[in-house]
DNA sequence: ACCGAAACGGAGTCCGGTTCCGCTAAGATC
DNA sequence: GATCTTAGCGGAACCGGACTCCGTTTCGGT
């Protein structure tokens, strides 16, 4: 199916769970030789899977962001406008607690990308539903609240 | 007076240069061997002035806190309370803007620290202010300001 | 059982920060 | 000016870590 074999899937399985190991401890500064051996796994075999540190970082933030992602639209949908925002901030922020440390290079993670624009996308009508409920002051553009947002990371 | 050779000094002012001149390019990505070679100088001689890539990197730094510093002191002194915050953010980012790309890594730098609990407290004080005032809403903390102040860096 | 291809492992390369130490020359003393 | 002391210099060498290369192993289809 996967067209990807048996050992292989395996393999991938298991260095992702040791970079996320890694990741806990030393956070975005983790090491290839490190993640290798925790996977009980050559280096090459790590660099076949994910071809650079920046893609394998990248594997490991990406669920977090879906989750973001998650979050935004469910506050979307049953949140009353004036709260949206507030709520979203307040979820996003336990997100990151759980997830361990994030550290804001992840953000800077092209595979951040799409998803981070998505995110500003919603984040950007919350503060405006926001500002319509006079919740908001006037002034916070989306801009400010987004940059406040990954600050807060 | 200083202690120092003629040479000592000369090269240390060389280095200095060099440094500025390979942060405006790689930024904080700098690397000692090109500023050893820009500055016509071995790398132990970069070492010897500054004894690390990161000591390096917050002298280059420093005047730039400084800056800021007379900054908030200037705007606390002239502007009008409610003022007092847009005017200095307004300023700082102008200063941000002619001083090249800092980068955020900047504000870790252990030489950093006294000057940014300085700005810190001024800020917090010309945040006061603005809340008084009723120009700033009652809700934005000093804290909210500062992470503000430098994600726009 | 056999074969071709997909995966693997890890030695090796490259790069950049940091250290070490023998050499150079500044500047104090006579 | 000659001499001596030593601050300061240079850069080879070391080290850790990202990434590459290729001979070897293993999977899985026939």
């Amino acid at each position: 199916m996967t067209g990807l074999r048996a050992d292989a899937v395996r393999n991938r399985k298991r260095v992702l769970e040791a970079a996320r190991a890694a990741h806990a401890q030393r956070g975005t500064a983790l090491c290839m030789h490190e993640v290798a051996r925790r996977a009980g796994v050559g280096v090459g075999t790590v660099y076949r899977h994910f071809p650079s540190r920046q893609a394998l970082i990248d594997a490991i933030a990406h669920p977090f962001f879906e989750r973001g992602l998650a979050l935004a639209h469910a506050v979307g949908e049953t949140e009353p406008e004036g709260e949206r925002f507030a709520r979203f901030l307040r979820g996003f922020a336990e997100a990151l607690a759980s997830h361990g440390v994030p550290g804001h290079c992840m953000w800077d993670a092209p595979a951040a990308r799409p998803v981070r624009t998505e995110l500003r996308g919603l984040v950007a009508s919350f503060v405006d539903s926001g500002r319509r409920c006079g919740t908001l002051r006037a002034d916070l553009t989306a801009e400010d609240a987004f940059a406040l947002l990954w600050t807060i990371a």
